[in-house]
DNA sequence: AGTACTACCTGGAGGC
DNA sequence: TGCCTCCAGGTAGTAC
């Protein structure tokens, strides 16, 4: 089965660990653009401009990476990593070799070198060596250079809704309710009501409350919408605690996979047995994207 | 106004 | 073996 890899909250969320780790106080001594399709509003002469700066910290809401600079500019660089971004930062001094690391969760990690190659369209080299690449195949990876901290300047991130994370159960079911008639994968999938899930979350997180991503969202009663709303918080948590999910492009700053791909219930599982009740599960497109769930357990 | 659909983009998988 | 076609999906923009 063809299977995608996509960088969601809990993905991201492993990206902005590592880059705190290994990033914050780095000083960029230069950047380069390799391909400039992947900026917007913002020139590749604007993102040369760079260099000097010091990287005083980095957050992230929903699926946006924002590398807050220090300094008089207090610029911010939002990343976004599409569907295949990879975002990796190589010290100078430092041979990166395959092996495993041992994450805080017990899970075992494979380690793989950064590669870099003509999908590499960012590079930004640190004073005393080490860099930060942004590879993406693909290419549906965007790079922004905002004036300041506020990202409510620019329209893509002023739309977003909050962050999935900061919530409560009890908000995030406050926002499903308020979000219309559309079909219950529809609105999770909304960056504008909740920011950071993604396709694979949205389907563990139906399973997970036993609700069919086709139903309309209407139609789920108070105690439906708050179970739905901890399932959500649940899978993305999960997945945050695994270090994300990989099927085939997903790395951490060091190259690591994430190991969540192996605790996902019906993502990628189309026809086969249900993990809870043995019925074959179904694949169908809802909300225009590939979605799997189990008729049985799912109502 | 709210909702639905499509273009963008490339690598991998499967068919013949 | 190799070529061809299809599929994956986050977001903005367009259409209804």
């Amino acid at each position: 089965m063809a299977v995608g890899q996509v960088p969601e909250l809990p993905e991201v969320e492993t990206v902005r660990r590592g880059l705190s780790e290994r990033g914050i106080g780095q000083v960029f001594a230069e950047a380069i653009v390799g391909h400039p399709g992947i900026l917007e509003d913002c020139s590749v002469q604007d993102v040369a401009g760079l260099a000097g700066e010091r990287l005083e910290r980095c957050d992230r809401h929903g699926k946006y990476l924002l590398l807050r600079m220090a300094g008089l500019s207090r610029r911010t660089l939002v990343v976004h990593l599409g569907m295949s971004g990879q975002l990796t930062f190589r010290r100078a001094d430092e041979q990166v070799v395959p092996g495993t690391v041992r994450m805080p969760s017990g899970y075992v990690k494979s380690l793989g070198p950064p590669v870099v190659d003509a999908h590499v369209h960012l590079i930004l080299r640190c004073v005393g060596g080490g860099e930060f690449l942004f590879r993406d195949p693909r290419r549906f990876g965007r790079i922004l250079l905002l004036e300041g901290w506020d990202t409510a300047c620019h329209a893509r991130l002023e739309r977003l809704g909050p962050d999935a994370i900061s919530l409560t159960a009890r908000q995030l079911a406050g926002l499903l309710a308020q979000a219309g008639r559309r079909d219950v994968k529809t609105v999770l999938l909304d960056q504008s009501v909740v920011a950071g899930i993604g396709n694979i979350y949205a389907d563990e997180a139906c399973f997970l409350a036993r609700i069919r991503p086709d139903r309309s969202m209407g139609s789920l009663d108070s105690k439906a919408r708050l179970s739905l709303a901890r399932a959500a918080l649940a899978v993305l948590d999960q997945g945050i605690r695994m270090a994300g999910t990989t099927f085939r492009d997903f790395v951490d700053v060091d190259g690591a996979h994430g190991g969540n791909a192996e605790k996902l219930q019906v993502y990628a599982r189309g026809g086969l047995p249900c993990l809870r009740c043995g019925e074959v599960l179904s694949k169908a497109v809802v909300a225009t994207r590939g979605t799997v769930w189990c008729e049985r357990c799912q109502r």
